[in-house]
DNA sequence: TGTATATTACTGACTGGTCAGTTATTTTAA
DNA sequence: TTAAAATAACTGACCAGTCAGTAATATACA
């Protein structure tokens, strides 16, 4: 393999090997993993990963961390850039397909319930700064929501929760049940119905 | 330990050993539960293990076929019994958080979801005979409300995957995100608030 | 510019510990 | 006494982590 000189190379040489770690957890499970897989599939050596990562339980930490955090404030940002509720759910339910379908989240997501009772830590920091944060964003948009008269809301903090369930399922759904088959789950379709659903259960009668 | 002679004492020292199988391979995951630890938490030696179970991997095949599968043909006649299709919505959205707080389906789905990639037959086999016929129940019960005019259902597969969601997301936090947490999710109050948003979404205008 | 020396990213054989599965032996109950 | 049931010592494969060695690149100096 090229050496990785330069601080940018070896910042480059970190993220590949973070991409063959998630690949190899995703695929094996944490335990199961080998840390000569996870290295060939970067293009390097074993030893050359103990150069990056002083264990493999830091090479987990150092994947839970580099995604799914810095996503977070962008989801924030857009939602309140939205005029109004029902104008920042519709957004809400454009982007979720988008991270069903085109980001790590649901290998992340797989590799984070499997493992979640060895990681008890990682669990607790990503549920404050990912989970919370995220059911948070969606609370507040229907608080807004329903001060403006804009939405019925009984419960603001259950109703976001059946706001994103639809999304661990089909994250769930695409990461354990579609591996090689015919026919995958429409996701767009499931998110423009469960948008037009939301909105109408969330309507003045 | 007590000797198991009759076929009865036999059976249950099976189940005692899928017990502790279910507890062990949902702490640890598959590949790092260990066969000592499932035996002493049965109450026997590793030995008597592979008296009952082949290998490991037969001991899993034998947990996943143990839970689930006769509780999806309860749930069939069930809401075949029910009146109406907003009846048989009510008594599933009163089923399900029993499921959810009373029943193993929780561990058994965190286990098959973090080992799925490497029981791929399971996973198969376990979508075919729960997962697709869970579904195949409610889609039906939609289009038995679609048809007596009771329910307006544009999809009745996307909509009774909507329906099932918020099943699939408080079993998933309450074993991820919910160890020893001092508020957990009140999942009576999450299905209720789902059942009235799901009837008024699915209701005439 | 070319050569000697120093640096450092990288390698892969090795070690120590772990654990699935086996088997020789012991226990128990009929 | 004997046969089934259970045990515990054992084996061999496997793998995380180490470290002595290699080679690519940088630096120093003529």
């Amino acid at each position: 393999m090229n050496r990785a000189r330069t601080s940018h190379a070896k910042e480059q040489r970190r993220q590949a090997l973070l991409d063959a770690a998630l690949d190899e957890f995703f695929e094996k499970g944490y335990t199961a993993a080998r840390m000569d897989d996870i290295a060939s599939r970067a293009g390097v050596s074993k030893g050359t990963v103990y150069l990056y990562f002083k264990s493999k339980e830091q090479v987990f930490h150092g994947l839970i961390n580099s995604i799914a955090s810095p996503k977070i404030q962008e989801l924030e940002v857009v939602l309140h850039s939205a005029g109004s509720a029902k104008e920042a759910l519709q957004m809400l339910f454009r982007i979720m397909p988008m991270i069903v379908a085109h980001s790590p989240m649901p290998k992340l997501a797989k590799v984070l319930i499997g493992d979640c009772n060895a990681f008890p830590e990682v669990v607790c920091h990503y549920r404050q700064q990912v989970i919370d944060r995220g059911i948070g964003a969606i609370t507040q948009l229907l608080e807004a929501g329903k001060r403006s008269g804009e939405l019925q809301v009984a419960d603001a903090d259950l109703t976001a929760r059946l706001v994103i369930a639809p999304m661990i399922y089909a994250a769930i759904w695409r990461v354990v049940f579609e591996i090689g088959v015919e026919q995958p789950l429409n996701v767009e379709a499931l998110f423009e119905l469960h948008d037009s659903m939301i909105i109408k259960a969330l309507s003045a009668d």
